[in-house]
DNA sequence: CTTCATTAACGTCATTTGTACACAAAGTAT
DNA sequence: ATACTTTGTGTACAAATGACGTTAATGAAG
């Protein structure tokens, strides 16, 4: 192999979650120079012999404690003044998911990790911005033609968490009638048979995710 | 910067054109190892302090005489086996040319430069019928709910000539008539006023595109 | 225990969108 | 001039979408 200098190459990871009725994405406070003491979001550099999406889950895990979720390749940025340090393309991930039981540690190189609510972004390091607004746009998009937000609740939810949090991404009400229909016949949900008792008013029916077919993406077709 | 081994890193094109009334993909023969003899996709390494979407013009200028077009990043391929040199990480692209005043030069590392019918191709290097097979999903996903069919025209085109290129690359025919409506209500072509005389039967309106706002994704949402 | 407040569950109809389909107009070839 | 080929156009019907209000099940308050 001719050893031409190469870029070096990271990953980077934006996790998405939904906390406290808010679209939230986790963020580790650099350690390190450059830009020591902003944020930025998780990720390093690809190991030698190593997936890079495999490298993706690694860093998210050693950064942040969270491990076995759901990543999805975004986009790869490449440009040469990116990071100070010299020449880094990276290749960008992004991640939902449910807002249970996931202890934040913070890693290495990273002095904190922490939740941030996505439209009151602290600075962020490098290009993170533009990244995490890329990310944002496709998760929209994606809660707009798939029925892939039952990612961002625990693995039992109801009809109204569901639309909930559908209508936090998408930043608007929908109607109720409609959504359970559009849900419903996407054919992506089954009741567990159980009630969520506790709260006022008339307990819920609990629903899983299970995918009979996995179609995932219901785009339609502009040609029949 | 600390200085990690990392994984080279390549940029790889897929091109499509439409020729002879089929849909085809430029590749050039291997003059060097690996895989020397064996058809690939255009591609090479990223140099350091160059942008990833210039390395792939570039690479493709180089390799192919091809300039100027239209390039759409498509997915990073990183298994650290793909390539028998050592971890190599792929950037991709596609881009989607006109059959029209095209010269195919091959360059250095290729003894040759050819189009080749996309469902009749060699065998190929690497792992690059993986990724032309990736991006004939994304065009055809294109075509299904984009007006980008046109950039597979010379600049004036016949509405049956776009309609012909749509059903070539969908593999169905499509209703003269919704076709017509479809991609005039899309809004991005204009008449030239001009006809196309020459052939029998009555002569065609010649169109040219033209983005008023330049939508492109003509994607329907599922919810209101 | 009754009443009230709260949330879940459900179906219909008007409108919009999609699909199938046929014939006249404008040329060219003989 | 006649036959042939290709372009260009509209409508009726089916399907999907979007708007909308009432009843059912529970917990809280009196």
């Amino acid at each position: 192999m001719t050893d031409y200098k190469t870029p070096a190459l990271t990953v980077d990871v934006v996790i998405f979650c939904l906390r406290e009725q808010r679209l939230q994405t986790l963020l580790i406070k650099r350690g390190v120079e450059p830009y020591s003491g902003k944020w930025a979001i998780p990720g390093g550099y690809v190991r030698y012999g190593e997936d890079i999406d495999a490298a993706a889950l690694r860093e998210l895990g050693e950064e942040t404690g969270v491990h076995n979720i759901y990543l999805e390749q975004l986009y790869t940025f490449g440009a040469p003044d990116r990071d100070p340090r010299g020449h880094t393309v990276t290749v960008t991930y992004f991640a939902l998911i449910p807002d249970e039981n996931i202890t934040i540690e913070a890693g290495t190189d990273a002095t904190d990790a922490a939740w941030h609510v996505l439209d009151e972004l602290p600075d962020v390091a490098f290009d993170h911005k533009e990244i995490i607004g890329y990310a944002h746009e496709r998760l929209r998009y994606k809660l707009e033609y798939t029925s892939a937000g039952f990612k961002l609740l625990p693995r039992e939810f109801t009809l109204t968490e569901l639309q909930t949090a559908y209508e936090i991404v998408l930043g608007e009400k929908l109607d109720k009638r409609n959504f359970r229909r559009r849900l419903l016949e996407a054919d992506v949900l089954e009741k567990t048979g159980q009630y969520r008792s506790g709260g006022e008013g008339r307990p819920a029916m609990l629903y899983r995710y299970h995918a009979k077919a996995d179609p995932q993406v219901k785009a339609r077709r502009l040609y029949p």
